[in-house]
RNA sequence: CGGGGCGUGGCGCAGUCCGGUAGCGCAACGGCUUUGGGAGCCGUGGGUCGCAGGUUCAAAUCCUGUCGCCCCGACCA
């Protein structure tokens, strides 16, 4: 068995071999691209479903446009192309043509399929949206349009890593459109609230709210929103963000609308998403040396039963309970695994099992069925108690809601002990050369160059200016002049 | 794209400097004994040494090119 690089050794190599350990996902032949295997996909299907349903609540709805976008359409919003540009792949022909040459097949490119208009792979969706939002809006009777699709995305990286940044990755992304400026912005900070508690409430992964820079906001974007979350690496991770696009796309792509009163005006626009990249936050949140760790919320598997026996007869008697307990607790914590295989000794599967993340292990023997209880041991803390079988279900409930608290907890508290206020430059230095940096609490001026400069120099970035935060005067902590308040620095993924 | 490292059975590696036709641990498969924290013994199978050229009687090993992965930069969710 292949082991787990430390944490305190190379971080990044622990990180790879947790998602291969776990198996979440695997290089695929394609530079930079992915495959998730099932046990990785699993976690993206409790992440949609919980968030579709969250965004349905609000009244939200799918939809799916295509993903080839035509070229011309990425060059309407100025800013969006110059965001975009640079990382997209372009589709060129329509056909492939076999030769032969030195007694090898290949196939080619043909010639004669070159398309007149070149498509773009999407990058993100507003230009195909928003083209299709000028047919179908005329009237403020049409607003909001609140629309979410689950799509995949392709944005040429040139150094990918797994989850965190693949050529190809999956994601839900909103577009609304709304009557007012006022009613954008709400819908823009409703979303960032969603991601805020989906981070913290199912992910047991505690988020920092707040505003980007004008150097970080997204291209085309009036303001963009981020929560950002704190690494084991003490490195920040933008896990989800929300734009608010004025009227900006719908000027580009000429979308108008009637109002009940005075003149035709352009629409107002939000955007929002969410990726698979939260998966990789996910891993490096909560997981430790021996493995992932995941709470039980977003879990693919929440619980585990490991019968233990010695003889044919023992085996079928535990195994039949073993059984029964799942289909007792399956209704109230949802996917429960026994793990019956004959071929592999109890203590191979635990450490599979922790290896893999799954946040409770209930061991079933002889012993437990004499004394009516099952022993159950929790992944994060390795913490031991017994649950009698005629309150399974309960009590398996009340360990997991346990887990899931200590998790974020646990997470909290490394986000609170890593985060410092920082009043002078020299500290600052202190704190990202030589303290292993976190989140720097420091007075910035707000000027875009100056923010630059600290990135050229330590490749520090200002991960938000947080809403909740220390607006007291002071001054920048690199360049003196008078500051915005406190934002929140950090290195970042 | 620049600098560095690495591609040898499913996983982890040795062998490369100094060419002689591939090995170790784990895993897999079969059998017996086992099973409350990574089982033991016996046996079996599996690798065109990333790929393509070249040098040579002979290439994992030397040369050229190329692809991929990892780390550090520039870009980003």
């Amino acid at each position: 068995m292949a082991e787990i690089t430390k944490r305190s050794e190379d971080y990044s190599r622990w990180y790879q071999d947790v998602i291969r350990e776990a198996e979440l996902a695997d290089n695929s032949p394609v530079r930079g691209c992915m495959v998730i295997r099932p046990n990785g996909y699993a976690i993206w299907e409790n992440i949609q479903r919980t968030l579709d349903d969250r965004f349905k609540e609000l009244g939200h709805v799918n939809a799916y446009f295509p993903l080839l976008i035509p070229k011309s359409f990425l060059a309407k919003e100025a800013e969006h192309v110059e965001g975009f540009a640079k990382e997209c792949a372009i589709v060129t022909h329509h056909r492939l043509k076999q030769t032969t040459q030195d007694g090898k097949t290949d196939v080619v490119p043909d010639p004669e399929s070159k398309l007149d208009e070149e498509y773009v792979i999407r990058p993100t969706s507003e230009t195909v949206i928003w083209d299709m939002y000028r047919k179908w809006i005329q009237s403020y009777r049409d607003l909001p349009i609140l629309i979410n699709q689950w799509a995949n995305v392709m944005r040429w990286e040139m150094r990918t890593r797994m989850f965190l940044r693949t050529t190809e990755f999956l994601w839900q992304e909103g577009h609304t459109a709304h009557a007012t400026a006022e009613e954008g912005r709400a819908e823009t900070l409703q979303m960032l609230e969603v991601y805020r508690w989906f981070a913290e409430d199912i992910l047991a992964m505690p988020v920092i709210t707040g505003t980007k820079t004008a150097n970080e906001r997204f291209a085309g974007a009036v303001e963009t929103y981020s929560i950002e979350a704190l690494m084991q690496d003490n490195k920040a991770l933008q896990a989800a963000t929300s734009h608010d696009l004025g009227q900006n796309f719908a000027k580009a792509f000429d979308v108008k609308f009637q109002p009940p009163e005075g003149q035709v005006d352009h629409v107002w626009a939000t955007s929002w998403g969410m990726s698979t990249r939260i998966v990789g936050a996910l891993i490096m949140t909560h997981s430790d040396d021996d493995g992932l760790v995941l709470p039980p919320r977003i879990a693919g598997t929440k619980v585990v039963i490991v019968p233990i026996w010695k003889s044919d007869e023992e085996k079928a008697r535990v195994c039949e309970k073993a059984q029964a307990l799942a289909a007792e607790l399956r209704p109230v914590v949802g996917a429960v695994h026994v793990d019956d295989r004959d071929n592999l000794r109890p203590g191979w599967k635990y450490s599979e099992w922790e290896r893999k993340g799954v946040p409770l292990r209930l061991e079933i023997g002889p012993r437990d069925l004499e004394k009516e209880t099952a022993m159950a041991k929790t992944r994060h803390d390795r913490g031991k108690a017994f649950i009698p079988f005629a309150e399974i279900a309960s009590g398996v409930q009340r360990e997991l809601d346990r887990v899931q608290q200590e998790l974020y907890d646990r997470a909290k508290q490394r986000l609170v002990e890593n985060t410092h206020t920082i009043d002078s430059w020299d500290d600052f230095l202190a704190l990202f050369e030589k303290q292993g940096g976190g989140f720097a609490m420091a007075h910035h001026c707000g000027q875009g160059d100056c923010e630059q400069t600290i990135q050229d120099k330590t490749r520090v970035t200002i991960r938000n200016v947080p809403f909740e935060r220390d607006e007291t005067p002071g001054e920048c902590v690199h360049c003196g002049a008078p500051s915005i308040g406190r934002v929140v620095f950090a290195q970042g993924y």
